[in-house]
DNA sequence: ATAGGCGCCTGCTGGC
DNA sequence: TGCCAGCAGGCGCCTA
């Protein structure tokens, strides 16, 4: 669910509820997450303080002084800090108590396709993230090592997009979106755009993802950010998720696929169709 | 190398 | 009203 923009907010909404503050020891529910929660990880944290909250691609990494969490949200995941006498969400399944217990940080995840993970030392977490598991942030990819990218594959553009090695943090949404931004089929394949379409690809990306960013990300149904708020860039998709609505760029009616698994949302009018058919 | 399918989960929506 | 299929912002594994 949440993407580079959503993650961004949630980082950033929770750098300041979280960061100096003490965790106490982990509550679990009973469900596991996609990797479980190990025993010892509870004794390794409590007691530890909050130093820094950042992202790296969709993960979301505190720093609690030495260890790291390593947390994702797949694709229902919500982070939170909230009152401990909130009511608890259904779901909830991984609560930091902070300081003496007056807030906590709750994780919730209705489809556990999220994870929550310790990481000993930064090693071991670089080890995790960087190891060919990620590729470079969206804004700072280097135009010449990009189009040499492009050009050595077949994939369709849209399944290199979604390629967390190639790129990290898009997600369906902001593939979508950046291919129309920059006029290009999300059927493509990668090779065969012009340098000048690779360079109109990563221009829109960062372009797209900067403007959502700003917008707090988007809200489909469930997302919120770390404070609890929704995005609010779902009103600005100029086809994602507008199936049959008018481009807002020509008026043709927006297309929807299957590439790579993913819906996948285009203007056959703005985005020239990729060979095969031509 | 790459596409396609499935599995992991829950919940919502739309059609009948 | 109820049931059921289809859909969903992610990702990893398997097969062909």
């Amino acid at each position: 669910m949440p993407e580079l923009p959503e993650v961004e907010t949630v980082v950033r909404e929770l750098r300041g509820p979280l960061v100096g503050r003490r965790l106490g020891p982990a509550q679990l529910s009973r469900k596991p997450l996609r990797r479980k929660w190990s025993a010892a990880w509870t004794g390794l944290l409590a007691g530890r303080t909050v130093i820094a909250v950042e992202r790296r691609g969709k993960w979301i990494l505190i720093d609690v002084g030495g260890p790291w969490l390593l947390i994702h949200l797949g694709m229902s995941g919500q982070l939170r800090v909230v009152d401990a006498g909130a009511p608890r969400e259904p779901h909830t399944h991984v609560v930091l108590p902070l300081d003496a217990g007056a807030t906590e940080l709750r994780f919730r995840d209705p489809r556990r396709f999220g994870s929550v993970l310790f990481c000993p030392d930064r090693a071991l977490r670089d080890a995790f993230l960087e190891d060919g598991r990620l590729g470079p942030e969206p804004f700072a990819l280097e135009p010449a090592a990009w189009r040499q990218c492009l050009a050595g594959t077949a994939r369709s553009i849209k399944a290199v997009l979604l390629d967390q090695k190639v790129v990290a943090g898009v997600g369906n949404i902001y593939a979508d979106e950046a291919l129309h931004q920059a006029r290009v089929h999300p059927a493509r394949p990668a090779r065969d755009l012009t340098p000048r379409q690779a360079d109109a690809v990563r221009r829109a990306l960062a372009r797209v993802l900067a403007r959502a960013i700003e917008c707090r990300g988007s809200t489909i149904r469930d997302y919120v950010g770390g404070s609890g708020c929704k995005g609010s860039y779902q009103e600005r998709h100029r086809v994602y998720h507008r199936t049959g609505q008018p481009c807002r760029r020509c008026g043709a009616p927006i297309e929807r696929i299957v590439l790579a698994g993913r819906s996948t949302h285009f203007c056959p009018a703005c985005q020239a169709g990729p060979p095969l058919a031509g």
